[in-house]
DNA sequence: TTGTAGGCGTTATCAG
DNA sequence: CTGATAACGCCTACAA
């Protein structure tokens, strides 16, 4: 592929100045600038981002870490991030994470050997620690739901215990007082954020939850079916079944209906993040709005902004709250 | 960061020798190896990787181009690409394409200009020209879900046209002889191909597809509900649907129940591609396994093969077949 | 307005 | 076994 140098040798002209055209530099004379151009088009000439980013110290890849394109969320983040990258012009780096301390350092490591200015972290098994002086390293870095309150500025998450309330409160006031959770056993704080805001809901409201009626297990459609088993098979009381995510409530409605329990007419069910399957699954499932995508565009947009040198206006914060999104798989009883 | 020169400086070597431990590089003292390594270690160093490259003049990340993330297909080839790439230690770098010829020409560009060289490209607007000069300029690029004679051994795809017999043959198996069709409007091949096999399998079985029995519209559940309703508008008589794929089904099906008809007691239906949300929805789907994240495998371990210079064993071709998995949006009558 | 020259961090070729 | 040294392709003062 043509270099720079038999651009500007085809030109007549020094490699500076067809830096120059390229990067729409100061002052090139006009006539020069479109010979340059018009050579430049005629040879089909790329610069090389891999020189361009070693002489600048920095690449023009946003990099991203995140643990499974499959998962819907994911590859909702990932479309987030995405679409800010496309607008500036920018491609994106991904660093396959998979849940666990080593793959999120491996892929950290990655991004930081490309020297990323922007990057956007999902990391649920790294330390504080560690992810605080990463921060110290890369300007361009934030993190995307966790929250750690040193790099406050850096973090864009959701505001999980909210959303606990907010699901049990709202089975609540649709008269429901016998209700089952089932919960994520992943080593992540987000299943305790929740649990714990559904806790508070039920205090507030004077509601037992009994042990029996708490089920943990993988967060997917499958940790679902299994935990609804469970729960019947301990002969668990419950009118309402509160997911960990949607995955988990669609796992939990097909179990519940295959055993000849009508939903939402005999149990209501309410699932977390409306992915797509929340629209598409039957009954269609009320769940809690997670607004991953946008929060992945915030959360470019910041890196991107803190790369250039840009910083936070203050202490500012990005704690996004989830919202309720009404379907059909609760009942008011 | 450190940079490699410290590391030598440090170590009380040169550059070369820290260069060679980095690589595994032939014959380096056992001590100093170990001084080296451990030096590396202390000061957290990381080879700059487009330093690496531009030495090389070839980068380690494989490139990606597809139209968007969040649709599940496409997430389910993209996790497909980077299962692959882990195992082989490099990166993916994805350059959205949406689906449109200067997005795709620009997505190809910047791969470029990153100069990978290994890229798996999903287009669908591009002319088989330009993908024929490209894989001319590019050893590892392989093309996925299209396929061109020419360039038949960088192909990895799917045979649509037998997925629209396979679809209609199992219907008419199925007892089904009234069928309607609800394609996507999108102007790439696979529709017609689609399409192409259906017909063949009506013939066959010498049965009439009224035109007012297809509709086209946007491949997505909105198409899907609109495809159902412009059909039952017209007072098309049908007791099967054959849609492009799981999302239009779902649609289709959301409408059909929508409106009291049940399915699949008075209404079959059955999809195309076998996303998660096949599994989801309700009834499941009944549908054609589109072994997407197998293909995109595959397609990134050739695109590594021939970057590295293994070529094909022959002019080996890699067509893949789908598959119907039964589910319960089918009923035989 | 344009050219010269040094540097960015690695790799690879030669000598020693 | 190890050390100079010249690329790799581009950017950016500094001159002219």
């Amino acid at each position: 592929m043509a270099t720079m140098k038999e651009i500007a040798d085809a030109a007549g002209v020094s490699q500076a100045t067809v830096s120059r055209v390229l990067n729409d530099g100061p002052k090139v004379g006009r006539a020069t600038r479109e010979r340059v151009k018009s050579i430049i088009k005629e040879l089909n000439y790329r610069p090389n981002a891999n020189a361009r980013a070693l002489a600048n110290s920095r690449s023009d890849a946003v990099g991203v870490v995140i643990a499974d394109l499959y998962e819907p969320f994911f590859a909702a983040l990932a479309h987030g991030v995405e679409t800010v990258a496309r607008k500036h012009d920018t491609q994106i780096l991904i660093s396959g994470g998979s849940i666990g301390l080593e793959h999120e350092q491996k892929a950290i490591g990655t991004l930081l050997s490309h020297r990323c200015d922007a990057m956007v972290v999902h990391s649920k098994s790294l330390p504080d620690g560690q992810l605080i002086e990463l921060a110290r390293e890369v300007p361009g870095m934030v993190l995307i739901n966790r929250f750690i309150p040193e790099i406050a500025s850096r973090c864009v998450w959701l505001d999980n215990q909210a959303g606990g309330r907010l699901m049990a409160e709202y089975m609540i006031r649709q008269g429901h007082t016998k209700l089952a959770v089932i919960s994520s056993d992943f080593p992540i704080d987000d299943p305790l954020h929740r649990i714990a805001g559904i806790q508070e809901a039920l205090a507030a409201a004077n509601i037992d939850l009994p042990e029996v009626n708490i089920e943990y297990g993988p967060p997917n459609q499958e940790g679902g079916e299994a935990a609804v088993q469970n729960l019947m098979s301990k002969g668990a009381d419950f009118t309402a079944v509160l997911a960990y995510n949607d995955a988990m409530a669609a796992g939990a409605m097909a179990m519940l209906l295959d055993h000849g329990f009508d939903v939402p007419r005999e149990v209501s069910v309410i699932g977390y993040d409306d992915i797509l399957l929340a629209k598409y699954c039957r009954p269609k499932l009320t769940t809690l709005r997670y607004p991953i995508e946008m929060m992945a565009s915030k959360a470019t947009e910041l890196a991107l902004q803190y790369a250039q040198g840009i910083l936070p206006s203050e202490d500012t914060t990005y704690k996004y709250q989830p919202t309720i999104v009404k379907r059909d798989s609760v009942r008011k009883i």
